[in-house]
Parts: C-alpha cells; structure tokens; sequence
DNA sequence: TTCATTTCTTAACTTAAATTAAGGGTTATT
DNA sequence: AATAACCCTTAATTTAAGTTAAGAAATGAA
C-alpha cells in the first residue's frame, strides 16, 4: 500500500459525508487513515446492499473501468480523515499487487459465501472475519453487508444465543 | 496477460481432467487457449457451486494466498488446451495488473448481483454478460454459477418465454 | 428535558426459491 | 440396438427469508 505517507495530503471527512454516487465518473479512491467509509449499491426498490466497509489502512473505491459511471456509492460512517488518491496510481504504480490480490481473495470468499451459505452461517463468518467493525457499526449495516433484512438477523442472534 | 505466447508451454487436457481440490496447496494458475474450465466449491450437503467459467483466454485459479489451502476445485469442462503458470508470476510480474482489476470488478457485479438481485434477473444478468458461453454449458452449471436450483431455472426461463 | 428519529426486537403473514418426486428426452457406452 | 447415465421440465410441498406492523429502547436535536 504505502499511501500512508507522502505525496497525498489528508483530509478530515464528516459523518455522512459522500465521495462518490453511483453513476457518476470518478478518477479517485479513498485511502482511510482514520474513521471508517462505506460503499454500497441501491437497488431498484430503494433498498441499500453495503458491498464493503473500510476501517483505518483499507482502500474504498469502485473497481470499475475509468471510463464507466460508477455502480457504488462511498460515504463516510465516522467522522474519518482520509487519503483522495488517483485511482490509476492506486492500481497500476506502487506495490499494490498484494493489496489488489488480497482484494479479489476477500470477494472470492464473499461469493462463495453469498451463494452457499444460509443466513446464519453468513452472520458467523462475518462476526469472525470483521470482529471489530461488527461493534462501530449497527445491525442494520451488518445486515445490509450479509444481504438480510435486520429482522432476519435479529431472529439468527436469537438462535445463536438459545443454541450455546 | 501475453501468456499466449513463449515460456510456458501448452498441455492438452480431457473433458473431467480436475486441476485443482478444494484444500489442497496449489502455486499454480491456468491460462485457457482453447476449451473451457470452471472454478468451483462444493458445500456441506454436497451441492456444487460454479465460481467462474474460464473460456478462452482466461486465467482460471484460486486467489487464496500461497500459503493457505485451495478454496476452490478447478476442473476442465471442454477437452482443453491449458497454459500451467506460476502464480506469483501470473501476479507480480508480466501486465497482469488490468487483468487483476477487471478480475475485481466482475467480481464486485457479481456480489452486487447476488445480495439484490432476484433469480430471474441474475439470470437475464448472465445472458447477457456471458452470451457465448451458455451455448457451451448444461443448464444445471448455468444455474450453478447463478445460485439457484435447475428446477428454479427452468421455471424462470419459462415466465420469459410468456412475458414477450 | 422533552420531543422526534432512528434502531432493535418480536410476531403474524407472505413469498421466492428449495426440495422432492416423477416422466420424458438426450447423449453416451457396451 | 439396448441400456445406462444424465438432463430438462413440471408440479406438489416445504422452508428460509422477506414483508408488514407495532411497541420498546436508544440516540439525537431543539
């Protein structure tokens, strides 16, 4: 990564704060220093599908090509301070092999879940991967990441307890 | 990409030929000059799951770290003509990085698909990305790859024919 | 502090997709 | 050609998750 530093000069974010709408175009990607960003997708009912949630040293940004209008929205869940970096830096220069690389193996292991497992499997192997993000954000974001409804998930907490 | 070329020589492979299991340790990718591979998981009750096609042109492999064990089964779908590369290679050298970008962002349709999509436009989603390759495969892989049941696929093909 | 918003939980009901099962059609194999 | 193996469709039934609704708890704002 190494955005850490140097040359990018940070800027301090609201809560609620958004970078970037889906359908828009947009050259840059969002390195979070401190804080936490989101990015989601809105569906045809006005329903909120959150795709990832970035904590202190992830990179928040739409993987789509240049030239393409964006299939995320980016807002800021914290008051965050952050990096605005130029998305082919992010990409094509530094050593962002690794990070890119680990990208894909996180959304490897997203689509396998999202296609194999049941609601409450989908809630465990998020409260393990994310232990941390699982206390700063509410169940309904949580619920929006696994793709539930927060009552589901409500009744799968339920289950979890009375079954331990 | 340019695997096409030197270096690495082609293998020709059967129909069934399984390059990959699920858990083991692989430091290898394969680059697809002719026929067809998939990548795949099977869950606790047996059912498989298609993670990706890999047509020609391709590069089919598991984006889990070299260390960790193999998500994903890889096997041939068509009699094919492979390239065996070396997986850091295929990563850290040579221009793989549009190659791992693009990798991403069909990733990221695809999570987008399957947390807010219901199954009759995953599938009109697949047709319309992968026009070739429904040609190539069962109806039961292509309901693989979406998430459904053949049953529920062969229903929903149904309701398009009525609906135009 | 009070009022208003948003969040969480619970329950009744609905719905989309899975499961089970059976019959017909293809393709492959001996 | 005959048999087996697999594939596709259809329908009845079940199940997991969504929807709707309403009240309690928490949070935020005036």
């Amino acid at each position: 990564m190494n955005f850490s530093n140097e040359q990018y000069s940070s800027e301090s974010i609201k809560k609620g704060k958004i970078l970037q709408e889906k359908g828009s175009y947009n050259r840059n990607v969002y390195f979070v220093e401190k804080g936490l960003l989101r990015s989601y997708t809105i569906d045809e009912k006005g329903k909120e599908h959150i795709f990832m949630f970035g904590p202190e040293g992830w990179i928040v940004g739409d993987t789509v090509a240049l030239d393409e209008p964006c299939d995320l929205f980016i807002d800021a869940m914290e008051n965050s301070v952050i990096k605005v970096i130029d998305k082919e830096a992010a990409i094509f220069k530094s050593n962002e092999h690794n990070s890119l690389f680990k990208r894909i193996n996180i959304l490897q292991k997203r689509v396998i879940m999202l296609m194999s497992a049941p609601a409450i499997e989908r809630y465990n192997y998020f409260t393990k991967t994310y232990p941390n993000i699982s206390m700063r954000v509410s169940q309904k974001m949580i619920a929006s990441y696994l793709g539930l409804t927060p009552e589901t998930l409500s009744k799968i907490k339920k289950e979890i307890l009375y079954n331990s």
